[in-house]
DNA sequence: GATGAATGAGACTTCATTCAT
DNA sequence: GATGAATGAAGTCTCATTCAT
């Protein structure tokens, strides 16, 4: 079955995301499925090639998700407002992996970094999601900027970065900030931005 | 002396920031500087303890170079490219460390999220950096737009929340981007971003 | 199998009636009976845990000796016979345990002892088995009385408890004293009781 | 000064007394006192050497307590009352100790086993003091009995015994028993005794 | 497919002890 | 007479991993 594998990889998730790679034990991962230890074996080579798996599902998500937002069919405004929508994507998350951990961009963040640490290899990973999403961005303001809909004087490629990092550092920020309300802060930052690069 | 004790904390955040706090082992620390495990117990009473003061002092330059960088006298234009100026950040903290191995913000950040992991009160030092930075961004917004330098029509409190989150985000992203020059991205993100502001 | 627990607890009682509790190393138990440190973590939680069993496993046989001493068959020598013949206490924990290790008195009070420093619960134990004891001779001493074989002026409740401390007084000093055969005072003192208390 | 010596066998001996041998950590034991470490090798070697002073204190008062009881212009009655006084012991003790924690006999008797355990040579001080008690009552008994006021047919050197073992047990037995009353039991066992040993 | 016993390495931590000051 | 830094050995405990069943 593929059932037992699937749900070691979920509760694994579950505890990596909340703790420190060193700190999740084997054990801990079984006995919250009602295995024991030896079992995961059968599906694991070691607890590191459990992990990279762990990552490796999050990270599609997020790529599906970036990649979903900008879709052919949707206008400027829907891209910007499906990327500003934090929330969502967390919510897509937790809903996609049938639990309800994955509450904030921390949780996500710290398991990248952890996996990083651990496994430079990642660190292409993330290259590879940040990149397309910033490509992917830069062609759709180039060919608004082409349609008339974007500011002549734009840098597109500029732009494309800026949205990017205002993406990850206001998911970041909003975090820690205190009186920001994410769902607010996402619909003024489409609104700046909009207003400031049309037209 | 001193001395010892500064050595550890310098070698203990060296090996902290570039891995997994439980893979960093006391014994490695001791070793890195010439003394005995139990010669740490001298100064810390446990790991954690000395992690804490680690991270104390990373928190505690982060804080005085955002204070630094916007400084009464500064013009809008100077504050800007001293926030933007990511390397120089970096720079300074390696420098005051005497060390060089904090070579970028996923160094930091891994830090400070490692550390949230491990002691939920250092989310509240984090809350306070970032509060301290969007509320003393937006006092001088706020003097600038009286000032008449600013647009009228900004809200000035969501563009120092912008500001902050750019300047997290760019840092996070540029770690990960291929063909983003850090010092450039600053320059063209403090142009880009004047360009809109002002008058 | 249930081999390896008896196993640990055996030799860990070996240890733990000759010996400090600190100074006992888990390492020496396990060395003793040939597998290694972490093994012992299969069994028990730690090794307070451990020396609990071993304590409780030691009190259970000492209660259902003095149980047995007491048995409603016997006749009043009989009962005094067995409770004084302290010896045979020993002996038999020793073929119990099938180990020749609790040599006398002081091995078993001072593992109580040091069980009751290390959890005050244990006294509760031993004030159950003493009690035990004491109620249960004083109604024997009752019943004797009533049939005419204890003079009718003794205090069968007094009578009760000072038979309890001199069997453990007896057993304690006797530990020490040079000069006196274990065998020939508890005869002595059966002798000497029965003269005073019976008509 | 013989002051620090002092204090620091004190409180070596309070710690000593409650806990572990193991345990207790010279560290601690200097804190106690308000003086570090490494001042307590000015006075001793080694905490063994400073334990077994600790013990040799407590054993001296001990020895002295039961010279002064059976003092040769003691009557026969004020003798056993003395001895069977248990709670004047350790009053006596605390107040020579200048402290307050010999509360009972276990914990003087926690401290013999210990010792012994540690220091076999530390069995020969109790037997000399077991011995010197016996002998110092067989000695009053057949000094009584010629007097005629110890009945004839009774063997002074059992007595004796017995009267030790009975003193011991009684300490012993009374710090578990419930519901009985230590100074209450003392009385009871000299009025007891001597109605079964004097003609 | 899974269990459970067992290993072995490595971690944190404690402490008696030493010694220069 | 006393401090305080430092050592080094030992101890408890945790865990990934293996393997017979």
């Amino acid at each position: 079955m593929k059932e037992t594998k699937d749900k070691i990889v979920l509760k694994a998730l579950q505890y990596f995301i909340k703790n420190d790679y060193e700190s999740v034990s084997l054990s801990s991962i079984a006995e919250g499925i009602g295995i024991t230890k030896g079992g995961i074996y059968h599906y694991f080579s070691s607890k590191d090639e459990l992990f990279l798996e762990c990552i490796i599902t999050v990270f599609e998500m997020v790529r599906e998700f970036s990649a979903d937002a900008m879709s052919e069919n949707a206008s400027l405004e829907e891209v910007l407002e499906s990327l500003f929508s934090f929330n969502n994507i967390f919510q897509m998350m937790s809903e996609s992996l049938n639990m309800d951990f994955v509450s904030n961009y921390m949780d996500y963040s710290y398991l990248m970094f952890v996996g990083i640490k651990k496994f430079p290899k990642i660190a292409e990973m993330v290259t590879i999601i940040y990149d397309e999403m910033q490509q992917g961005l830069e062609l759709m303001f180039l060919d608004q900027q082409a349609k008339g809909i974007i500011k002549k004087d734009i840098n597109c490629k500029i732009l494309a970065f800026e949205i990017v990092a205002m993406i990850e550092g206001a998911m970041l920020v909003s975090g820690f900030t205190t009186g920001t309300d994410l769902k607010e802060v996402g619909k003024d930052l489409v609104k700046s931005t909009l207003a400031r690069i049309c037209v």
